[in-house]
DNA sequence: GAGCTGCATG
DNA sequence: CATGCAGCTC
């Protein structure tokens, strides 16, 4: 037995539905599917779209911008939006997690940051500390699964040009090293499957031809608490969303696990 | 021998090119195709598209509104925008005329009116008057042929629900008089062929299944001066394009006439 | 309901 | 480049 966890940016969720309708025609269904930037308000989620297709869903969003989603064929035990923060739950729209058993699952939207010297890179780092702290919290009692867009390339081969993009809010050091404190109890699932480079996650729409270029970055992981981690079959990235009509500017990241969730 | 002129309100050319390529390629290309609501500057217009499709194209536009085309096989000896009114060409956004040695062409988008008691009412009474006056000076001197979105229903015959409709701006009596008077020396060839109730030209967006449940107008003619509606061969309406995706709210008209252009 | 404009975001 | 919004027309 294994089960399989996916994330993806879908850049509005119900613009999206033709592509997520096509995605999941054509694959086995993901156990658990989290998705980023859904820019809609409660009232006008899709939520019949996801129990017809036999999910629980969990999301909270706003107008135009952020909102998340967690679906699940499985039913989670508890739901909770924001990080954790003592009584305080910031970013509601940003963050979600779910428990399952002992496994609590967190999916996040972390904020871009605009600019190195811009207010938001000081609140993206925040974000990323504070969720890392949340995470390691949840991590004394059982397992974690950390995914979503984090807004990140770790390493220089998680982005095309890394020697032009030392300034860039998804590269600089300081976030690098702020993601890499945040998440240094957990474990990068999917680059544990494939160490080679080149594997991306998003690609921009105003860079032309970025897809079959490449010209891309891998800011959307998969973190795993080491015991889970252990127990990782395999992680991918899909790129077949981002080639078909009208696509996010992401594309899913898988990883499945031995057992059941 | 025989040639044929289309009237088609396509409600913005550029997002329509895949409508009029399908229908192209579906039908033997017209002789004369006029165009209304192309919605685009000059500088916009998809004139290669005309071109590369072995049409002479001629077009005058705006921001957002208004805008007609004038395509043709054969070339024009002579093009005229708006309504010739002495030395004034008002409406040079909403009528071209072409001449093909004897024929004029007329293709006019005629003001829509808002409502009975607005301004723009007025406005598409003169409009109307003055092309009247404009076509019959032409005839005066050879054929003339008046095609385009009119945004009058003449008779009962020609909408769904006439009885709901006595204070509509296409349909009020003083507008099917006006219409009547700047008309009356040509002959609405499309109901000299198709003298049963039913056909429409457009079929309003915001009414759900105006196609299958045929709640729809016919506003968009073809008119002729006497000898040349005595040398038409048919005229009909093409319902298919309504019905493809991303369609306009109009459809084309056609006829046929005996004859070379 | 579906075009357009213009402005915001990434 | 492609979402979102508001405000406009028909």
């Amino acid at each position: 037995m294994s089960w399989t966890v996916a994330t993806f940016n879908v850049n509005s969720v119900r613009s999206r539905l033709p592509i997520l309708e096509r995605w999941l025609d054509n694959n086995s269904k993901p156990d658990v599917l989290c998705l980023q930037e859904t820019k809609t308000q409660d009232e006008t989620f899709p939520l019949e779209w996801f129990t017809d297709r036999g999910y629980s869903v969990s999301f909270r969003g706003q107008k135009s911008y952020n909102g998340v989603a967690l679906a699940s064929l499985k039913e989670p035990s508890e739901v909770v939006f924001g990080l954790v923060d003592g009584d305080l739950r910031p970013f509601d729209t940003r963050a979600i997690s779910a428990r399952f058993g002992s496994l609590w699952v967190v999916n996040t939207y972390v904020p871009q940051g605009k600019s190195i010297d811009h207010d938001d890179y000081g609140v993206k780092q925040d974000f990323l500390l504070k969720t890392g702290s949340m995470v390691s919290t949840m991590a004394e009692e059982g397992e974690v699964l950390w995914v979503g867009d984090m807004n990140v390339a770790p390493q220089e081969m998680d982005l095309t040009n890394p020697k032009t993009k030392g300034n860039h809010v998804c590269f600089h050091s300081v976030i690098k090293e702020v993601f890499a404190r945040a998440s240094s109890d957990l474990v990068d699932v999917f680059r544990k499957h494939r160490p080679d480079p080149g594997e991306f996650s998003f690609w921009d729409y105003r860079v032309k031809d970025a897809l079959s270029r490449n010209i891309g970055w891998r800011i959307d992981h998969i973190l795993a608490s080491p015991g889970l981690a252990d127990r990782s079959l395999d992680s991918w990235v899909d790129r077949e969303p981002r080639s078909w009509e009208k696509p996010s500017d992401h594309t899913p990241v898988l990883a499945s696990f031995e057992g059941v969730i």
